[in-house]
DNA sequence: CCTCCACAGGAAGCGCAGGAGT
DNA sequence: ACTCCTGCGCTTCCTGTGGAGG
């Protein structure tokens, strides 16, 4: 009995997913598509330096590559890689391999070394080795190979603000190390200012070449996702008027391509468990808040203990104030609750740090104001829904109890 | 124009975790 | 068993600062 239902649900779930989705993964942000719509200009500037000097057997200058967010940068590069691989390689008297390494995953010294070493399949472990020897290594691998290695590090601004350049200093030098491979480096970033964090020897010799990612506009936005929703959905099961509404508003938002095809994935799957035939502008504006609430979701959970701490007090005391709270404030409420329930508060210095965190987090606003005789502070706020940000934090158990006081308030 | 508040945020360093080499 | 390595969260100590009020 209980199986035939099973039958049944699962068949009524198949159904519906034919139902919107033909392939879904090609919605996802790591699939990269074979053709990339407006970016042809940018893919043959990056092609001409790195494919140019190969063919005459010279090492490619380093590139730096910057724009903002989803213009294409990784996409374009892994497209030119593979290019690179399958028609250039084979014409090469040398062989030639490139990689990419995201920075933001692996942001410390070690990490991004390790990961080299690993590309070359030197076993290392995960921590305990200096990082001299993790450099040798590939030194050591990089004379023992021939031809050409090209790197490229994606969104390499978050590395360097956490780990400083030294690394990146050396591997730009690497190719005086006596190596037999030639090595070129790729720098990518969307933090327009990031050259000015770098050492002026690093700066000058990562940008030899610099290429600029300019936004999408929102016609070319809805372009690319006719493209993708021709692969991934079917025919008849999408509105003009969604894909218009994914383009605009993605293009409101320095033209992020990768949030326009979320943004449309996630009203697809809306779509679907409604039982709905089409995405609608609806289901788009829906996927919206949803993916609003569970990013917020993901970051409250995740945070250490006296991080939510200090959320709660902020929130408890915007309830109480109905105003933009001050750093003192928070401190001070901070150290009374953790007096009360037996934690040995941080300094101030160390909340001072967290509260940027929280608003790096973009969990709350924090903008520093002077208030002239009566000191500097900063003038702090939550930016998201009070009771969505204390269901939140209620699910830390510790914390369950506080926050069932602070909701009786009103 | 100067002062001085209430913090911001840089620098250094500490103790610990987690692991490698010897 | 012992030393050495880096990363991480944190403290301690510190200098810097926009602008209202004198």
């Amino acid at each position: 009995m209980s199986s035939f239902k099973l039958d049944d649900l699962i068949n009524k779930l198949s159904e519906r997913t034919s139902r919107i989705f033909k392939n879904r993964e090609t919605l996802r942000p790591d699939y990269i598509p074979d053709e990339l719509p407006h970016r042809d200009k940018e893919i043959y500037k990056l092609a001409e330096i790195l494919f140019h000097p190969l063919l005459r057997g010279d090492r490619p200058s380093n590139i730096f590559i910057y724009g903002y967010p989803g213009t294409g940068k990784t996409a374009t590069t892994k497209h030119v890689f593979k290019m690179m691989k399958e028609k250039l390689a084979p014409r090469l008297q040398a062989p030639v391999s490139s990689f990419i390494i995201n920075c933001k995953i692996d942001d410390t010294n070690y990490r991004i070394l390790k990961e080299i070493n690993d590309f070359f399949n030197i076993p290392t472990p995960h921590t305990g080795l200096s990082l001299a020897e993790l450099y040798s290594r590939i030194v050591k691998e990089l004379k023992r190979r021939n031809g050409y290695f090209i790197l490229a590090l994606d969104e390499i601004d978050n590395f360097v603000k956490k780990s400083g350049d030294e690394i990146l200093y050396k591997l730009t030098r690497i190719n005086s190390e006596g190596i037999t491979t030639k090595v070129s480096l790729i720098g990518i970033t969307n933090d327009l200012h990031f050259k000015e964090y770098l050492d002026p020897r690093v700066k000058s010799s990562l940008s030899e070449e610099e290429l600029v990612f300019t936004p999408y506009t929102a016609e070319q936005l809805r372009d690319i996702l006719y493209a993708r929703a021709r692969i991934a959905l079917f025919e008849n099961s999408y509105t003009d008027a969604a894909i218009n509404l994914c383009a605009s508003i993605a293009a409101k938002e320095h033209g992020d391509v990768r949030r326009a095809l979320d943004l449309l994935r996630v009203a697809g799957e809306i779509a679907e468990r409604r039982n709905d035939e089409k995405i609608t502008e609806d289901h788009v504006r829906d996927a919206m808040k949803i993916m609003e609430r569970d990013k917020i979701w993901e970051i409250v959970i995740s945070l250490p203990f006296h991080s939510k701490l200090v959320l709660l007090v902020i929130t408890a005391l915007q309830q109480k104030f109905f105003r933009e709270i001050m750093t003192g404030e928070v401190y001070e409420e901070y150290v009374r609750l953790c007096k009360e329930i037996g934690q040995e508060p941080l300094t101030a210095r160390r909340v001072s740090d967290i509260l940027n965190e929280l608003d790096m987090g973009g969990l709350i606003k924090a903008t520093l104001t002077s208030k002239g005789r009566y000191g500097r502070t900063k003038f702090i706020s939550l930016r998201i829904d009070k009771d969505e940000m204390l269901r939140a934090l209620k699910e830390d158990e510790r914390l369950e109890a506080i926050v069932q006081v602070i909701s009786s308030w009103h």
